[in-house]
DNA sequence: GCATACTTGGCACTCAGTGCCACATATGGC
DNA sequence: GCCATATGTGGCACTGAGTGCCAAGTATGC
C-alpha cells in the first residue's frame, strides 16, 4: 500500500512536478482520502524520502558486518556497494533517477535528503567511534570520517546524475574516496 | 529593522520553542501586521537561518583571498578562521549558541542549517576545483575535498557545543581538520 | 500644494498537517 | 448465528505558514 502510492506519486511529481502536485491531487487519483493518506505518510516529503530510512539501517548493518581489523576507510566503501548495487540496478534505474532530479530542483526536498543522510552520519560514527576507541561526544574525527566518507557518495552520485552515467557509479565513488585519506 | 525583528524572534524562540511561537505571537511582540512580516523574512525559517547567507559569502571570500600556490587544505583551515572567530565572539556568543540549540533540536531546522551548508560547499568546489584544475561537473574530488572541510567544521561546532567548552573551537577544528588529508 | 514611489496593513485564499468522532469491516470466542 | 473488540477508513473542522491583491498611509522631489 505504501509502495503503491510511493510509486503513483512519484509518476505524478515527474509529470506536473513536486510543488505543483497537491496532495488533493493524489488522493483523487488514488482513490482514498486525505485523512487516510496522512496515516501512511506522516507528510509530502515522507512520499519522495521514505525509503532512506530503511536504506540507512542497512548502510548502517553493512558496516558493522566489516571486520573489525579492516582500515575504517575501507570498511566504508564495502558497506557502500549496498548504494552502488541499488543505483546500478537497471529496474529501480529510470525511477530513482526521476526522484534524484525531483529531490534535485526543490529545495526543501534537498534539505530532506541531506538531513537524513545526517542522520546516517551519527549512526556510522558511532560505529567508527567504537572501532577507533575514540568516543563521538567529545572527538571530532569519527564524524569527521563518517562525514567525509558520505560528502564522497553524495559527490559521486551528483556527478553520476548530471553526466551521462559513461563512468558506473561504483568507479566515481573509488575515485571520489581515493581523494581522502584518514590519518 | 531585519536585524532587530530576527533578535527579538530569537529571544522568543529561545524561551517558549520554535514550533511553539507562531508568526502571530512575533508579530504581536513586534507591533507590525504579519503581511509586513513576510515582506522582511521569506519565512519563519529565515529568522534562524538567514544569517547563514553574510556568513557564506564571507568563507568563500576568505578562500579566495588565499594564496594560489597553498594547500588546499591549509587554505581551508585559514578561511574557516572567520567562522572560529565569529563562534569565539563573546558578544555573540550567548545568542548564536542557543541558536544553535534551538536548531539542534529541530529536524525542520537542521535540515534547513545543512542545506545552507551544501550551497556553500558547492561554492568553495568550484574554488577547489579552479585551483586543482578538476571540473567539478565531471570529478567528484573538489566536491569531496570541500564536503570534507565543511564536515570537520560541522562536527567540530557539534562537539563544541554539547561540551562545555573547555576546549576553544579552534582547537577542536584543528583535530578535525587533522583526522583527513587529501591525497 | 501636488505627483510620484515606497511602505504598510487588511483580507481572502491555498495548502500541509492534526485531532476528533463516526462508520465500516474483519476477526475471534461463545 | 451473535456479540465484542480491534483495526482501517472517511468526514469535518481547525491551526499555521505563506501568497496575491488592493487600499491606504508616508516620504521624497518638483
Amino acid at each position: 500500500m505504501r509502495a503503491e502510492l510511493a510509486m503513483l506519486a512519484q509518476d505524478l511529481f515527474a509529470a506536473k512536478g513536486y510543488e505543483q502536485t497537491t496532495i488533493d491531487d493524489l488522493v483523487a487519483a488514488a482513490g482514498i482520502s486525505r485523512r487516510t493518506f496522512f496515516r501512511y505518510f506522516t507528510s509530502k516529503e515522507d512520499l519522495v524520502l521514505g525509503k532512506y530510512d530503511a536504506w540507512s539501517q542497512t548502510l548502517v548493518e553493512a558496516l558493522a558486518a566489516r571486520p573489525a581489523d579492516e582500515p575504517v576507510w575501507e570498511s566504508l566503501r564495502r558497506a557502500f556497494d549496498v548504494v552502488v548495487e541499488y543505483f546500478e540496478d537497471a529496474t529501480l534505474a529510470e525511477r530513482s533517477l526521476a526522484m534524484e532530479k525531483v529531490i534535485h530542483d526543490n529545495p526543501a526536498l534537498s534539505a530532506g535528503e541531506i538531513e537524513r543522510i545526517s542522520r546516517v552520519q551519527s549512526e556510522l560514527a558511532e560505529l567508527v567511534a567504537a572501532r577507533t576507541g575514540r568516543p563521538a561526544a567529545t572527538d571530532p574525527r569519527p564524524t569527521v570520517v563518517a562525514g567525509a566518507a558520505l560528502a564522497c557518495v553524495v559527490a559521486a552520485k551528483d556527478v553520476w546524475i548530471s553526466t551521462d552515467r559513461s563512468r558506473p557509479f561504483g568507479t566515481l565513488l573509488d575515485e571520489a574516496m581515493g581523494a581522502l585519506k584518514p590519518v
